[in-house]
DNA sequence: ACGTAAATTGACCGCCCGGTGACTTCGGAT
DNA sequence: ATCCGAAGTCACCGGGCGGTCAATTTACGT
């Protein structure tokens, strides 16, 4: 709590009129990850071109967040902090989105754009491989964001596009990272 | 410390016989976590018939260890609980590890396994799906920790395997996961 | 059976940190 | 100029938790 009214430039107790105590903070946290990923689901569904397209569109938008303002603080790890009843919430919350991001690859699957494999176990990784990127992205480090999304989507995508869509899943990767650092 | 010690069946004071202090307990996970990497890598680098094969032998390695006893603490994301002066080695031995890995990466890259990518990228990738199965994965649950461990690495080294090598990345993945859940 | 050292415990300390309340400062409306 | 509410500060409290110590129990060699 001091850290953060520090961070903010003002006192603890001046922090306390914003917010009721700690546990409200890292409430809003998680939900402000969650709200990201909702958000782009919801557009991805509806403007994706099919299930693996939908799935990269809202993957691709999640991580944009997470690399952005919202990665920062990578706290959307520890939910055991959270008081049970928050929990309970935060927890329904990400089964839900989860719930989405899966059906994507159970719609990429039935159209073709995706390979066969378990929804559950695609999406684990896919995620785990997105909610990682806090940790080791630097904001003025070697890569922009962009170029980190960019070619970290081709990446993990191609874990589970079909075959021949794979080819097209991107236009040709201009401006990525490269192969070499 | 309390919970460590109540966990154990012991008091917090007779725990403090065998550990100088907290710090130390974490920094003996994190290390716990490193060595098994190193064991995995040092195995691979031997008995690997090409990059991709040596680094699946690695990934794998190191996954089974996560899902099983060593993984359950899932404290080793965070890294700024530790001291300074333990920081400063956990980091050089991370970063000796990663550097091993993307070695095997570009050894792939070389000898035709594995496509054209970036290895900082790729290793980032495939790492942080390894390291968020122990947020999802239950002991009991409805996978045995082999099925996970098959296909999750099935699923992830598909990212970047080269096309020709991808169809014989597993002898065709009997007893995994499914497709459906 | 007895002595000794290791293992363990219950009680306790002190500080860190989440949280609060009385007082001051700032800004804008009249 | 004055009033008033919002915003902020300073000093402080209380509990939790990391850590310690004297006293007791356990394990074991002789």
């Amino acid at each position: 709590m001091d850290d953060i009214a520090a961070n903010l430039g003002v006192t603890k107790a001046a922090l306390y009129r914003y917010v009721q105590n700690k546990h409200d903070i890292l409430f809003a946290c998680f939900n402000l990850g969650l709200d990201s990923g909702f958000a782009h689901l919801e557009r991805a569904e509806k403007e994706g071109a099919n299930g693996l397209d939908k799935l990269r569109m809202a993957l691709r938008g999640y991580l944009e967040d997470m690399i952005g303002e919202l990665g920062h603080p990578s706290v959307l790890l520890e939910e055991n902090a959270l008081l049970p009843e928050h929990a309970r919430v935060i927890i329904r919350r990400r089964d839900e989105a989860e719930k989405r991001f899966r059906a994507l690859v159970r719609e990429g699957i039935a159209d073709g754009s995706t390979i066969e494999c378990d929804p559950k176990l695609a999406i684990f990784s896919l995620l785990g491989a997105i909610q990682w990127v806090p940790k080791w992205y630097r904001d003025g480090g070697e890569w922009s964001a962009t170029q980190v999304a960019d070619s970290m989507i081709e990446l993990i995508m191609r874990s589970i596009a079909a075959p021949q869509a794979s080819a097209f899943v991107k236009k040709k990767s201009a401006g990525g990272v490269g192969t070499e650092k």
